[in-house]
DNA sequence: GCCGTTTTCGGCCCGACTGTTTTCAGTCG
């Protein structure tokens, strides 16, 4: 059977339509309806094949609604296919370059022959460049940038990361001569598991100061724009920074809009304009009249709608909820009592058991579980049942010293290629907890790793189902399930799914958690921390779990000691 | 290509910034 296509797939080709079009100069608000329509269905909650009524879709007509039934059939499109025939296939990869726009492809294409990467970078070695009409010297030493910059760093950066340089920058901003606010927006406010670019919003009396203190961060590898309103910067590290300047009467909307996502605000605006309203960067208007900008609750409430956590703003029911009051209370970094996969260095963690304790203590933690590998991870060292159990011995010993704290002997079993575990029963039965890990045979086909998940999940060996997808961010793509077999599972023997809070993982993600939180399935946070330092990134699986819609009740590591420990045993 | 209580044609978001200009075009978000 024909692979059904994702709204993902579907948005590409209408972005590369949207793409074509615009490098033949086509009529602009064709290409926006394209562009606009490839946003609401990459946003959009369920796949279309499961939408009846596309029409219904706004900024989805009569064509694009046949358009994506033709898709959703397997088939190729027309239009597409005539359109490629057009341009030069290499020329959309330079609309992906900064500074470069569908006007200067098209000029560089008829007057110097360019046609892709290769003849690009020829181009703007030469002279010629220089005679045509609107590029200069320094338009031609921008673009050169841009170049490298594209062949550079075409990724995108980890949320760690982006969060560690943002933070710092914050710090820095808010030194600046009347400054007043200094916040964070875009997909990192949303805690996307990676960003594109670093968005801050600041506010305050002398926009002037504010930028040009920006300008003078030390940590600026390249200045790319600088105004009153607006400023960007490329830091050391590559990633870029935009700093906008807002009124603080208008501080909220500036706010709200940056902080997207685009398809939230498109939504967002929809119902503006339903209420005869208009909203926009600059606040919420009514004919002329500002009514509302100076903080988000402000701009949502003028919609009729509570404020929405940015972690939800990505136009996937979160509107829907907000109207009828059921937004979820998500889950907070407080709500958090113990971590629920912590190595040591009895396998490939760095520190003792004992300093591990104390650092989850000092965290102010009521319980930590000790879950080091099994003996099949070799390269970590993995424990075999003689060595697990005198690791159990020595939690025995460290739990009799510690007052009001309590380490569980827990274990991160490996499930392997047939679904079996890697170690025997009679010693994972004497364990506080079991995690079930796949660290092998990441590629099998979807039908063979559900197999192998659903014997292994069913053997009423294992608790939690730790890092579900194997993924790692921009390494290793997720394992193949398929999660509507494995569910009925995990809720009969009553399994938690890790969130892992590695910012390496964040498996399971958002989106996952979602759909199994709607299929009632509870969740574990674990850090994976193989290091004392390690044991912070628990913020980063609460951020995921926000994402996730997940609130603190479905995840146990919230839960009170007796609580969790009645859970832990009436499982056996 | 979409849309409509100003409705089937004629609108559709636009402000900020830069570079190349001498009043503006192109890009970006």
């Amino acid at each position: 059977m024909a692979r059904l296509i994702t709204n993902q797939e579907i948005a590409r080709v209408f972005y590369e339509i949207a793409d074509i079009l615009d490098l033949k100069n086509d009529n602009v608000f064709k290409i926006r309806a394209y562009r606009r329509a490839g946003q609401l269905i990459e946003g959009f909650e369920k796949p279309l094949s499961q939408v009846a009524d596309l029409e219904s879709l706004p900024g989805i007509g009569k064509e694009l609604s046949e358009k994506i039934r033709a898709l959703l059939r397997g088939e190729e499109l027309e239009t597409l296919k005539n359109l490629r025939k057009e341009v030069a296939p290499g020329l959309l990869a330079l609309l992906r370059i900064r500074g470069m726009g569908p006007k200067r492809v098209r000029t560089l294409n008829e007057k110097l022959g360019v046609k892709d990467l290769n003849s690009f970078c020829r181009a703007l070695g030469e002279g010629e460049i220089l005679n045509l009409a609107g590029f200069g010297p320094k338009l031609v030493d921008d673009l050169k940038k841009g170049l490298s910059e594209f062949q550079e760093y075409s990724k995108r950066t980890r949320l760690d990361l982006a969060k560690t340089q943002a933070e710092a920058l914050v710090e820095y901003l808010k030194e600046a001569k009347g400054v007043g606010r200094v916040e964070v927006a875009g997909s990192l406010r949303r805690r996307l598991e990676t960003i594109g670019d670093i968005d801050l919003l600041v506010t305050g009396k002398d926009p002037k100061a504010v930028m040009e203190r920006l300008v003078n961060y030390p940590k600026v590898r390249e200045i790319l724009s600088k105004g009153n309103t607006k400023s960007s910067v490329v830091l050391e590290s590559g990633v870029q920074a935009d700093v906008r300047f807002f009124e603080p009467k208008t501080f909220g909307a500036g706010l709200q809009y940056f902080t997207g996502s685009k398809a939230h605000n498109i939504a967002i605006r929809t119902i503006a304009k339903q209420k005869g309203l208009k909203i926009s960067e600059y606040g919420v208007f009514r004919g002329e009249k500002l009514i509302a900008g100076r903080t988000e609750e402000e701009v949502y409430q003028t919609l009729d709608l509570p404020y929405i956590p940015p972690e939800l703003r990505e136009d996937r029911g979160e509107i829907q909820a907000g109207r009828e009051d059921k937004l979820p209370e998500l889950i907070g970094l407080k709500d958090i009592r113990g971590d629920l996969q912590v190595h040591s260095e009895w396998t490939d963690g760095a520190s003792p058991i004992l300093e591990m304790a104390e650092q989850a203590k000092k965290l102010g933690y009521e319980y930590l579980a000790i879950t080091d590998h099994s003996k099949s991870q070799r390269q970590t060292g993995g424990l075999d049942e003689k060595e697990l159990r005198k690791e159990f011995q020595e939690i025995d010993r460290l739990n009799q010293k510690l007052k009001g704290f309590r380490i569980f002997k827990g274990v991160e079993l490996d499930i392997l290629k047939d679904g079996s575990l890697d170690l025997p029963e009679r010693i994972l039965k004497t364990a506080d907890l079991v995690l079930g890990s796949v660290h092998s045979h990441f590629n099998l086909p979807k039908p063979d790793q559900t197999r192998r998940l659903l014997k292994a999940l069913g053997s009423g060996m294992i608790q939690i189902f730790s890092h579900p997808t194997g993924r790692l961010i921009g390494e290793r793509e997720p394992i193949m399930i398929d999660w509507s077999r494995l569910v009925p599972v995990l809720l009969e023997k009553k399994i938690a799914v890790e969130i892992n809070a590695s910012p390496h993982r964040l498996d399971a993600n958002g989106d996952l958690a979602k759909y199994l939180k709607d299929q009632g399935v509870i969740f574990s946070l674990g850090t994976d921390a193989h290091t004392l330092g390690g044991l912070k990134d628990m913020e980063y699986g609460v951020f995921t779990a926000r994402r996730g819609w997940v609130e603190a009740e479905e995840v146990i590591n919230t839960w009170p000691l007796n609580k969790l420990e009645n859970w832990l045993r009436n499982r056996r």
